[in-house]
DNA sequence: CAAAATATTGGACTTAGTCCACTAATTATC
DNA sequence: GATAATTAGTGGACTAAGTCCAATATTTTG
């Protein structure tokens, strides 16, 4: 495999332009000043609600003191609900709110957006294959 | 326009794999303990050397001042060298030592063998194909 | 009952990055 | 030749993000 250091300098620069493109997409996407940190939980929460909290830390590789503190700043802006799991009282299941489900669909459309922006240079076919391709890797 | 959401997804789940690959394997790749933005700024000036500082500082998107500082210790690490250009005494130009340069390769190496694990679900011609996808977005 | 798991709190700490103001050297402009 | 602009560097204040540690309360499991 020759040449795999210019695939990873090419995945390095199709992340660079979605990390500058996000970015400047902060104030249109970050409405409810949740910060990097809670945008992800919502994004990640979107997928796996109802979900205990120690199921996000340790999905997301995070401290669980600064996943306690990002959780409660969610939930005091009304996008996050938590109540105790009848099953096992110690968890808490986490679950979006219809503002918090909002915020993830704004969210979502902001990126595809962006991602429309990037992948402009390609086909539609090679647009699909791209999928395809991306999918095969996860 | 398959569903350009799901691109996003994709791409991001890579991206991630990336950072967690690339995670782990911080105590091999910075040896010279650089940090993150070090590492950045050699592999940039691998591609561009000699630069003056300021070309750094644009297409990076840094400040100044925190760039003149991450760049001093480069140079005292033994890793970088800076010359006042002789066309313009303003400027000081910068350019990777051979030791500079090792850790490029090194570091260059190591990212080939995370991106051959990432892509290891696809064959050969399928990473092909997705190199010069890439490539395209470029 | 003892041990383990879940969540939370508080505090100290590091790192990365931003922002601002200022100086010095050099070059460009009028 | 005086003035303005550019490049680089310094110092300091500041924020944000994240880590680490210790301790507690609650609940479940062995």
């Amino acid at each position: 495999m020759s040449n795999l250091f210019e695939i990873a300098e090419h995945l390095e620069r199709v992340m660079r332009r979605i990390d500058a493109g996000l970015h400047e997409r902060v104030p249109r996407i970050d409405t409810e000043r949740v910060g990097p940190l809670g945008s992800i939980v919502l994004m990640r929460l979107a997928h796996i609600e109802p979900a205990p909290i120690q199921a996000l830390v340790t999905q997301m590789g995070r401290d669980s003191s600064q996943m306690t503190r990002a959780i409660r700043s969610l939930e005091t802006k009304g996008l996050v609900l938590r109540q105790t799991d009848p099953d096992d009282r110690r968890v808490r299941l986490l679950s979006l709110t219809a503002k918090g489900r909002a915020f993830v669909e704004q969210t979502r459309d902001i990126m595809s957006e962006l991602v429309e922006e990037i992948l402009e240079p390609l086909c539609a076919r090679d647009q699909e294959r791209l999928a395809a391709l991306l999918e095969k890797l996860a």
